[in-house]
DNA sequence: TGTACATCAGTGAACGCGCGTTCACTGATGTAC
DNA sequence: TGTACATCAGTGAACGCGCGTTCACTGATGTAC
């Protein structure tokens, strides 16, 4: 029953995203560190004491904001890894991926890009959490792929951590170059593929 | 002359120093747009208004720390690039380089990683003009390497765009690894060094 | 060299303002019988 | 179904505090003669 929930706890929980919608919206011209409680709840339309209710702070309420920018995407990463397809096809599709996803949740993508070494420290280290756990999904992959049956752990945990830093790096890119400006996506769009070329390469060479 | 100093302006490059030094500390726990301007004159000891008189704001600050963290550097990069030597050679040489840097300056570099992405757009818009820089340094740089000669101006500035991007990254990893456990910065140091590898093997087998 | 005046880095008081947090409250929703 | 009571999300007033900025100032340093 746990799942249907009484009118109480659903306006709660509409408060508690409305708060967190708020929080994003200002995070896109400042960081967690300086976001105030009462700008939050000034832009949620709840009273300042509200905000208490659903965060014991601001940094509990970006801790809440890393598991709904992230949280989510560990079953999207595993079905993309998942597709077969030769190398360029692949690296189109997580490409696209990840444009895609940057156009649908540009500020949730904006707030980790920020945050991830920003200065509240609970927040990094939810991140750092968050794709620790992308990685080694990734490591995990690559272990049943054939040309990297006989690497090291420690080469195939690199390769993994590569990927995943190449995965934020993109996604920041696609943030600076859009929404407007077309042309600069597209640019983003083929370093990012080049890029992902250079390491397949370096990967199918590796034990030359 | 303009060189030697009066006492008057001696002094006055002192204070703005202080204040800089200051702010470094500061925001080891927090991100220059929470910073403050009384915050800041109350750890160089000065008056709150004497802030005035260096700077226009904190994000003023920002843009002048920048400029100490990274201008400097140029110099020390086209001469680490003119260095001769074998790959696995160069690439121990990077990496000890980059490893002592951050040793020795383990605030700027916080700062620059921090604030690359933060939430002052000024100072944003300082590091990543430095940092476009280094890429045009090390792009020029491969483009007098014999094994590049016959690729596109693209795909170089991609490859000096990785570069550059892997020494933010690799920087970061030591900062985050030191200053107290030595094994750590050696995993670290290990793991840029693969990841190093992996990135000449790609650009050994680009035109294949 | 000495004197008279200009410059200007740093001071300290004062201001209005928005902050985070506390507290007792209200009234709609939930529960027991 | 109806009634009496409990829960608790959200309110609004109040607090003390540190903030950024202004202003007229001080006194050491610099300059002109």
């Amino acid at each position: 029953m746990s799942h249907i929930l009484g009118a109480r706890q659903a306006q709660k929980q509409r408060t508690r995203q409305a708060l967190m919608e708020a929080a994003l919206v200002l995070l896109e011209h400042q960081s967690l560190s300086s976001l105030g409680l009462r700008e939050v709840t000034r832009a949620a339309g709840v009273a300042p004491t509200a905000f208490y209710r659903h965060f014991r702070d601001t940094a509990d309420l970006g801790v809440a904001l890393v598991e709904e920018a992230l949280g989510g995407l560990h079953a999207v990463l595993r079905a993309t890894l998942a597709e077969t397809g030769d190398s360029a096809v692949r690296i189109d599709g997580a490409v696209g991926l990840i444009a895609r996803h940057v156009r649908a949740y540009p500020a949730h993508v904006r707030f980790v890009t920020r945050e991830r070494h920003g200065g509240v420290e609970r927040v990094r280290a939810a991140i750092g959490g968050q794709l620790g756990l992308f990685a080694e999904e990734v490591a995990a992959w690559l272990g049943t792929q054939p040309d990297c049956a006989r690497w090291s752990e420690d080469d195939v945990r690199m390769l993994a951590h590569v990927h995943v830093d190449h995965m934020v790096m993109t996604a920041s890119a696609f943030l600076e170059a859009g929404p407007y400006g077309e042309e600069r996506v597209e640019a983003a769009a083929s370093l990012a593929r080049r890029q992902l070329r250079l390491i397949g390469l370096g990967r199918r060479h590796w034990l030359d």
